[in-house]
DNA sequence: GCTATATTTGCAACATAATTGCATTAACAT
DNA sequence: ATGTTAATGCAATTATGTTGCAAATATAGC
């Protein structure tokens, strides 16, 4: 694979941001996992490499720019994910399913599973979807049978 | 209608609950509105007649034994709403899609919807479906346009 | 490379939300 | 009426999120 820090280099140029080392270990983090990340989790690696109030304002700025989108867990908790192509700052498309696993807690973007289209009730103008599947992850499945 | 106050003691010690003021309280709220009801809504409603330590417990308490399902909306707080019949503290059947209007921030529940089916990737297991649709309801759809 | 400028960061203070322990109060079975 | 257990309220604590501002840093232009 091509020099990845590069990638991501390009990737914070091309919106507009600043290359800064809080900004590119964000990215680092959130690429080498196989599921959306929690907040808490984030705070916790970063340690002392970044201020709690400077992680918020960097997944804030990603988030508006597209580069990542945030999925809300059961509980309430932030998780994020670096977005496939095609998110801008004008549009999100992370209308994929997310799985929630009850064992391991990791939050899956299931991008290959599509939300069906949805009947409702006259009059109501459906913009968004969000589906959070829970349940066990293929991984913890095996564990525990 | 029967009255409501007796059906709501009988709810209670069906589930081994104590009638107490609070409770009786914030079934009274809930059963009078046509969309869920946010924590910090029924906090100022409920104003001096309970602790907020109190709704906090009053709300698991109810949650726990299937009198009534939490619906996070897409700020992470809580909403909550009486279950239909069906549910207990074994099982939920809150399995319908949720509305969460983006202009006045009701989330109503389209008991009427129902989610479809759906494929998820070998080796995980689905437990529970969680669709929340944002967008217009029907009222604001009307007062916008 | 050096400097000017605008952005970004970290700190401190603050605001809000949620949790816990414990003493008091209230429900209700007998 | 009374004893037992559950529920409440209060105080203290912890967690979570926000804001303003000064210091630090990235980078464009020289």
């Amino acid at each position: 694979m091509e020099n990845k820090t590069a990638r991501f280099e390009k990737l914070l140029v091309k919106n507009g941001l600043k290359r800064t080392a809080q900004r590119l270990q964000v990215l680092e983090i959130l690429s080498g996992r196989d599921s959306a990340t929690s907040q808490p989790y984030l705070e916790q690696v970063m340690g002392k490499n970044a201020d709690r109030v400077t992680l918020y304002r960097v997944l804030q700025a990603f988030e508006e720019k597209g580069i990542i989108h945030k999925v809300l867990d059961q509980q309430g908790t932030a998780n994020y994910a670096i977005c496939s192509d095609g998110c801008s700052a004008h549009e999100h498309h992370d209308e994929h399913v997310h799985f929630n696993c009850d064992n391991c807690h990791k939050i899956y973007c299931l991008d290959t599973v599509k939300i069906p289209a949805l009947k409702v009730p006259a009059g109501f103008k459906v913009e968004h979807l969000n589906l959070i599947a829970t349940g066990l992850c293929a991984s913890c499945s095996d564990k525990i049978n």
